[in-house]
DNA sequence: CACTTAATACTTTTT
DNA sequence: GTATTAAGTG
């Protein structure tokens, strides 16, 4: 198969190898290891007298397992690259032979442009250093047929996988309401995360979505290795399953990949531990490097117990903890080793520093989620200017952290109002967005026209006039003749089974599709022009053009910048091939700016100043952490804590509020109990401003005081106010209103008969009650089934 | 078939 | 409070 020179590096690897190989030396690059090593062993090695004894420790231990335990700020990732180019320097390895792998597309980047650093010279010569999926891309290409598939695959985003699962439950004529599609994929995720394939399901599984999980599963699997399609999760799986079916094959790569390396190893989960015990199996040249007290990624499949067994894996192990921190102040690793220490089950860490004392971290409370952001903005602006004795911050140097993605808004709002320039990390990734979707399924279609999924998407992007019915009746044509659909649609079409206005659309789109596709196999148009083409004459650019809705323009400018996008890549399959894989989203805008994010997506960064706002229990830690899974829920919110602390330099600001506004509901908050864990000799309690301010804050330096003052609070005459208010109304209940326990209590309020009202229909009498839902007829409206909590008593009517 | 309205659900996120 | 999705209406 032909691809583009991105993705071709399995051929191209012996000229890059000569290529990197000749920059220490144009003699021995194929000479053998022995030569080479002595070759190398005279060359200087500057870069190890810019270790710390541990550091150089986890840089010099070549040979066997070694588990590097790196706390946060302690040279993880100066450890972890030098130690490639140590082993390259030496000779113990030629760049191809050294498997690296990280978990974003970003550390990958990083550690390739680290290791290119040291070395002088550019790392094109180590294909084998990336992300876990990408590597498996590359293996799964060269032994597709191993898995039943072809080598150019298709790799399917979430979009597709949902889609694909929808029409399999519709077609098992599962309730969809009951069963949604969406839970179904998740349980999916979770299987292929844990290596489970439909044969070797345990039996415990049987039962999940509603005992159907096990055969829709095994018929998902079916259904994509037809479309000769992978999802995120098969790509592992899939290497997994062949190395544990094919030893000559396994064989081949324990010997190809003679030294490996593993970063933020805490986060692997069990497919990713099997492909990588597999692999390390025959040498055990292992290098794995994590912090289990950054573990925060249960939720989606990581294992913090593949780092706590590392030693047993893997006897002899030699275990390296790097505790030295250069990041942040004594008093913000005091603080965060005090919350950390809470946790059960540590490997073991304590992080100290050379760094002198600086700010203490810094609590304060407010009285409500606004009063949280007003506070958070105006201190931003007196930091830039320098308060509080505390040097000037440039906004670059400030950033907030979130526990969840939905508390940005109050501090966007809050920053639009005042003008403060701030940038959001995170968010829907440009390619997730819809236009770039949609655009990429033509893409797809014209590429290969077989594209089921992608035919789907756009069949009726813009709108064509082709609805449900016409599309059914694609699909019944293309099974029937066992084609795919743009073909079952041509032959619809010529059958003339399909007329009115549809007809002509889809006739325009099947013609359309063959004529681009002509033209992506001739040499006389760009691929960015046949996108374009793409684009324009099948009328999804005109249909942005004639939204008049507000985002609209944005669109359009996305659109363009996927062209430009293109330009990297030699055509569109290149293009395709990798887009699914790569393409974050780094729109870095020039210009000062707070940065904001989630608490997630800010590990491995850092700043001098942090705001880390909303410490309340039930945000965070999240309830449904704690509800879901219990002990280990709360542990990862605790490391989750802990990341927020370590990211800070000089001054970490941690907050909290009395009152939030949770889903359009007033919630009064206790603070979280991370607060009580912090220990109070290396906190200092800002006094908040504000109306209820004075005091409480200032006797909130033990945990018992400040939960009596907050007690304080909330006999206030203001809190009171806001509760009596929302006790009066109905429809404006908290979130516990919408309980079973409180919808019995709202039916029973009712009787047959009875005069109500509606904010919608007005008044009516209950003619029907079915449960918590009544059916009532209207003076006005008819006769509807509506909720009872949408109902009031008709004398309770304001007015 | 497309548009409007009512009901419902709602962490964290990479690939 | 919002985003999505199902049902109902033109």
């Amino acid at each position: 198969m032909e691809q583009s020179p991105n993705i071709n590096f399995i051929s191209g690897e012996p000229r890059a190898i000569v290529r990197f190989m000749s920059s220490f030396d144009d003699s021995d690059a194929f000479d053998g290891a022995s030569l080479a090593a002595r070759a190398m062993a005279a060359r200087p090695m500057p870069y190890l007298g810019d270790l710390n004894p541990e550091q150089r420790r986890a840089v010099e231990t070549l040979d066997g397992p070694v588990l590097m335990l790196a706390g946060a700020g302690t040279g993880k990732t100066k450890a972890l690259t030098t130690r490639i180019v140590h082993l390259l320097n030496t000779g113990r390895a030629r760049p191809n032979e050294v498997l690296a792998v990280t978990f974003t597309n970003k550390a990958a980047r990083e550690m390739k442009e680290r290791v290119a650093r040291l070395l002088g010279q550019p790392a094109e010569g180590m294909p084998w250093l990336g992300t876990f999926h990408a590597i498996c891309v590359k293996l799964l290409r060269r032994h597709a047929e191993l898995a039943g598939l072809k080598s150019n695959f298709t790799i399917l985003d979430t979009d597709d996988q949902l889609r694909l699962l929808k029409q399999l439950v519709q077609a098992a004529n599962i309730d969809d309401k009951r069963w949604p599609a969406r839970l179904l994929a998740g349980i999916i995720d979770q299987w292929k995360n844990r290596a489970w394939t439909p044969d070797n399901l345990p039996a415990s599984e049987g039962s999940a979505y509603d005992g159907k999980g096990p055969a829709l599963y095994r018929l998902y699997q079916t259904r994509l290795r037809e479309l000769n399609a992978v999802d995120f999760g098969d790509l592992l799986l899939h290497v997994v399953t062949i190395f544990q079916r094919h030893d000559d094959v396994l064989a081949q790569y324990q010997r190809w990949f003679r030294y490996i390396l593993v970063d933020e190893y805490q986060d692997t989960n069990v497919a990713q531990y099997l492909w990588l015990r597999l692999l390390a199996g025959g040498h055990r040249n292992i290098c794995c490097v994590g912090d289990d007290d950054q573990s925060i990624y249960g939720w989606r499949g990581a294992e913090v117990g593949n780092i706590l067994r590392f030693e047993k894996d893997f006897p002899g192990a030699a275990v390296i903890r790097l505790e030295q921190n250069y990041r942040s102040t004594p008093h913000i690793l005091a603080a965060a080793s005090g919350v950390i220490s809470a946790n059960q089950g540590r490997l073991g860490k304590e992080l100290w520093t050379e760094a002198e004392s600086g700010e203490k971290v810094r609590l304060i409370g407010h009285w409500d989620g606004e009063e949280e952001a007003r506070w958070i903005g105006e201190e931003i602006e007196s930091m830039q200017r320098g308060t509080r004795g505390m040097r000037p911050f440039s906004l670059d140097d400030m950033a907030i952290l979130v526990r969840a993605s939905h508390q940005m808004r109050a501090f966007e709002d809050r920053f639009l109002t005042i003008g403060l320039p701030y940038r959001v990390i995170g968010g829907p990734r440009f390619y997730e967005r819809m236009e770039i979707r949609d655009a990429m399924a033509y893409f797809r279609l014209v590429v290969s026209p077989a594209d089921d999924l992608a035919f789907e998407r756009i069949v009726n992007t813009p709108k064509r006039g082709l609805g449900d019915k016409a599309q059914q009746k694609i699909q019944i044509t293309a099974r029937q003749n066992g084609v795919s659909l743009v073909e079952g649609a041509r032959i619809l079409l010529d059958d003339k089974g399909t007329a009115g206005k549809g007809a002509g659309e889809l006739r325009r789109l099947i013609d359309g599709l063959a004529r681009w596709g002509r033209m992506a196999g001739d040499a006389a148009i760009s691929h960015i022009e046949l996108a374009e083409m793409i684009l324009d004459e099948s009328g999804y650019t005109a249909m942005w053009q004639n939204d008049k809705t507000p985002e609209a323009p944005g669109r359009l400018e996305n659109l363009k910048e996927l062209l430009k996008a293109l330009e990297q890549f030699e055509n569109l399959q290149g293009f395709l091939e990798h887009v699914s894989l790569i393409m974050d989203n780094e729109s870095d805008e020039a210009g000062e700016k707070v940065t904001l994010m989630t608490l997630h997506a800010a590990k491995g960064l850092e700043f001098p100043a942090i705001f880390l706002p909303g410490w309340e229990d039930g945000l965070f830690p999240s309830q449904r952490s704690m509800d879901e899974i219990g002990v280990r829920g709360l542990e990862e919110e605790r490391r989750l804590a802990y990341v927020g602390i370590t990211r800070a330099e000089e001054v970490c600001t941690i907050s909290f509020a009395g009152n939030r506004r949770v889903y359009g509901q007033w919630q009064s908050q206790m603070p979280s109990r991370f607060i009580d864990e912090l220990p109070p000799d290396h906190v200092e309690v800002l006094t908040p401003p504000g109306l209820y301010g004075g005091g409480y804050g200032a006797a909130a330096t033990t945990s018992i005081e400040t939960r009596a003052a907050e007690a304080n609070v909330y006999n206030s005459p203001g809190w009171r106010r806001l509760q009596a208010r929302s006790a009066e109304r109905p429809l404006s209940q908290p979130h516990a209103a919408r309980s079973p326990v409180i919808d019995a209590q709202a039916v029973s309020a009712h009787v047959m008969g009875e005069r109500v009202f509606h904010q919608k229909f007005g008044y009516g009498a209950i003619i029907g009650i079915e449960g918590d839902k009544l059916e009532i007829e209207f003076d006005k409206a008819g006769t509807k089934k509506v909720v009872a909590r949408f109902i009031t008593g008709a004398d309770d009517v304001p007015f």
